[in-house]
DNA sequence: AGTCGCTATATCGTACTACAATATAGACCC
DNA sequence: GGGTCTATATTGTAGTACGATATAGCGACT
């Protein structure tokens, strides 16, 4: 049985968000990510690797190795244009359904 | 090539509010979404009626056919506790998610 | 009688997505 | 040499999205 997703498909825009931020690497999103959701969005390396991956291989980042001083060496990714509007837009959907979700949880809307 | 979803997986969580408003049926869900998103969430319904088959799958809907006055019969959905259960969880998930997501947004926040 | 448009549900095939499990490896500390 | 943390990668399995297509009732117009 596989896991459940915290909210499926959060990953994607969660993801170019944070690379709007500027460039980074896997484990370190894993690790802002858990920071700014304070320990509720706990994603895997298996989760995100393939992820990111896409996104490379849709144009949305590039991609460079760089040594680190205490550890492993690390490939960073960076959004590119076309990866900065795939932000946008995933930002803009977002806030679409979120408003929606919101119209739908107010306790006085009547039903017809 | 496949569409794109409009957001991928709010799906769910839209379905399951919608039906906590209240009993519903597949072509009425989708009109009720549309209608609240102005538009902007426009589903087939070869992408609605299979997550509501699974819901049913899963225990956390009921169905029940009744007759239209005026076209072919329809089949209500009505969320069992179970539903109503998972409806809640999607909406803590989805406001932690909306939460970080606007953290990640703030112009204001420094990286590290 | 025919056809158009709207209502209403259903299934199939294809592609995409999520994630646990697992593997590999460097650096540090004991 | 063993444990912990850092760091990336792949594989297998299950879940998800959605266009295309099929079926059928009803009303209106021709």
């Amino acid at each position: 049985m596989p896991g459940k997703a915290l909210v499926a498909a959060s990953l994607k825009p969660l993801v170019l968000s944070v690379l709007a931020r500027g460039p980074s690497y896997g484990y370190d999103i894993i690790q802002q990510v858990q920071a700014l959701s304070d320990g509720k969005i706990l994603w895997t390396a298996g989760t995100l690797y393939p992820l990111l991956h896409r996104l490379e291989t849709q144009g949305l980042v590039q991609t460079e190795w760089q040594p680190s001083e205490d550890g492993p060496r690390r490939k960073y990714y960076t959004l590119t244009p076309a990866g900065e509007q795939a932000m946008a837009q995933e930002q803009q959907e977002w806030m679409e359904v979120h408003a929606t979700l919101l119209k739908l949880w107010q306790p006085g809307l009547a039903l017809e």
